[in-house]
Formats: C-alpha cells, structure tokens, sequence
DNA sequence: CAAACACTTGAACAATCTTGCAACTAACGA
DNA sequence: TCGTTAGTTGCAAGATTGTTCAAGTGTTTG
C-alpha cells in the first residue's frame, strides 16, 4: 500500500513503514507517562540515591502514605522499581540501570534547555 | 530539618535534600507525559526518521488532520518538536538531538525488557 | 492472642486529557 | 478575487487520572 506523499516537495522518496511493533510502543508509552508526573518522578529520583522503604519516603515527601503507596503502585505496575520486604518494612528501588538513565536523560535535558 | 528514619535497619546514615529544583521537575516531568501516549510516540517515532508535514502523518497514521494537529501541538508545547513553514506546507521534526536521545532509550529500554 | 505498625486496597469525587466535529485562518493558484 | 488546499483552534462529550478517606492485610512485638 502506497501512501500518497505531500506536495513532492522538499523531503525525499517517502515513507518507509510504521515502526517499531506496537506492543512496544504500548509499554515504553506507558514507562514514561508513569514517571511523566511531577510526584512520581520526584520519588524516583530519591530512589536514584538509595533504596528507601514506604515510610521514609512519606517523611521525606510530606504526603500521606496512602497517596505515596498508590504512586509507588503505578511506577511498579510499570516496572520502574522493584520491592523487597524486610522485616515489616518495604523497601522501593529502581528496577534497574535502565531506569536510571532515562531518569539521568531527561532531568539533564530539562535542565539544560531554559525556557 | 532532620527527616525521620526508617527503623534504623539496613539503610545507610540519612536521606538527603529533595534532588533537582523544582521546576526542572516539573518540566521533566511534562515532557515525558506529552512523550508518553502511544499515539504521540508514535508520531515522534516518525518524525525520528525524517521531517514531515502534517499531511505526510495524516496519512501515514491514518488519523483525522484535526487529531494530528492537537497531538503535535502537546509535542510542541513542550518543546519536543518543532516547526518550520515552506509554501503550504508546515513541517514537524524533532526539537534536537535530545529528542531523539530520549526517543531511543525509551524505545530500547521498552523492547528490551520483554513482558 | 491482642495491639501496634507498615502498608495496600477500594471507592468516590474532582480534575485533567483525548478525540471529533465544526468553524476559522493562512497560503496558493486560476 | 474566488476557490481550494493545508492547518489550527474551540468546544463538548467521554474516558483516564489523581487524591483522599476508610477499611483491610500482613508482620511483629508485648
């Protein structure tokens, strides 16, 4: 099926096809609007430095645990962090090196490019 | 302002401050959101490849051109995309190098870690 | 075993987004 | 100038999300 190009002008031959597979996209869409909200990426980066258990990420936010609970949820449904259960507590870190250099990615280009 | 502890238990001394400022966060975080919707990645995809204008992606996606037109308009809010006019033409790319650096990881990351 | 601690889950409500249609604007071309 | 092509914008549904409070689960401690 051929797709029908613009004004032949500027841009080349034309279109090669789709993409990568959809389901892919699917997931890496769904990676960023998961970190893309300002209190879940917040949590990130504190999971950047360390490992941190429900609690201490409560008292370092200043959010009620339910709310931090259900953030950690989207950001697990998603698999950004991982848990481990200690004792009765439940620490959160990054899943894995992945995370954290799309995490290093986007915070340098944000800060780089003032408004 | 010293941050409660977690029961002492494994983690090191203390959390630090915050991380980055505020609105470096914020804008991060925007960024990502706008990335982040398989319809607008999907469009950043095709424009990772080469320049196009707005009929090329209507046709290449086969969405309505009001649809495109508001899906690239959130890409150029936050600056992922952008711009340029050439007869009746307006052209979208990538904003920068950035972009496509994002786009990559992102991308990679996804089709990596199989479900 | 009972009470306390550390979380998670559920449900309801508000706020935000996404899409689709219609109307509007800009740039050509006859 | 008039019509056509190319895009944008406004607005009203409809769908998704985020937050909060209350209740529930599991683990540990007395």
């Amino acid at each position: 099926m051929t797709i029908p190009a613009c004004t032949g002008e500027p841009h080349p031959p034309l279109p090669e096809r789709p993409l990568v597979s959809g389901d892919v996209r699917e997931r890496a869409a769904r990676m960023l609007a998961a970190a893309g909200d300002p209190a879940r990426l917040a949590i990130l980066e504190l999971l950047a430095e360390r490992e941190l258990c429900v609690t201490d990420l409560v008292a370092m936010t200043g959010d009620a645990m339910p709310t931090v609970s259900h953030r950690l949820r989207v950001l697990r449904a998603e698999r950004l962090v991982r848990t481990r259960r200690e004792r009765k507590h439940v620490f959160y870190a990054l899943a894995d090196a992945h995370v954290l250099d799309l995490l290093r990615t986007i915070l340098h280009h944000a800060a780089e490019r003032g408004r």
